[in-house]
DNA sequence: CTTGTATACATAGTTTTTCTATGTATATTT
DNA sequence: AAATATACATAGAAAAACTATGTATACAAG
């Protein structure tokens, strides 16, 4: 099956943890296989994230106690749902909020007119 | 000295390259601690690029064609300016626009209207 | 005059993050 | 029956930026 490249990985970096908490507060609970199918139809297939990036990043969230999991069986299959932590939430405007403004400052950086420098 | 704290690092993984490049493209040639200012105030002391950072990027970019350098003695100082090669340029486009959509896409992912999906 | 700060380059080794590759297993479609 | 999709997980590699350190000159403060 084809599918568009994804974007540089590098970009990915520092911003899965922000996309994982987001989506978890805006959808409330998620498995693990729903975020990464989340992703990709939001971003159009162009962020594809790996199952090897994503369970190592959801086992670190819930290790430092910002998010919660609760294990449920779909049929034969297991499906461990992950919710935000009182602290998850804090910690999720935090991260959004830093994010936007990271791209602020990135904004400024890239679009300099030199002119004005 | 007190410094206001910088964004995550996590958050310039993948973007410090592009920044590099685009400054070289808006301010023609410049010297390694003179991106490291110039980027200084135009983040407003929120983006501090380390040297342990900055030079292994210049010297790799040189590696991969994208920079090429001239030094001059200023005084009893060194300095080597790095300016784009013909590639650099066009490399410099593609990661600018790359970036762009990137965070275009993100802005989806991190907006969701729970309603709407 | 000497101590600290700023300018200016460089690299070794560490940390962090995501990736690739692999493994297990069930469900569904062709 | 085979291939694809669903669903979790981890070991080891790769990439990027960091900390820490080193060299050296210039200038300001005390």
């Amino acid at each position: 099956m084809y599918l568009k490249p994804m974007y540089s990985k590098e970009l990915l970096k520092g911003t899965l943890t922000t996309i994982i908490l987001r989506l978890l507060a805006t959808h409330g609970k998620m498995y693990g296989y729903e975020i990464t199918q989340k992703v990709k139809i939001l971003s159009g297939e162009k962020i594809l994230i790996k199952e090897g990036s994503l369970y190592p990043a959801l086992h670190k969230l819930k290790d430092e106690g910002l998010v919660k999991t609760e294990t449920e069986m779909v049929g034969n299959r297991m499906r461990k749902y992950y919710s935000l932590t009182e602290q998850g939430g804090v910690s999720t405007k935090e991260k959004v909020d830093e994010l936007f403004q990271f791209i602020d400052t990135l904004k400024v950086i890239l679009n300099v007119n030199p002119k004005l420098t």
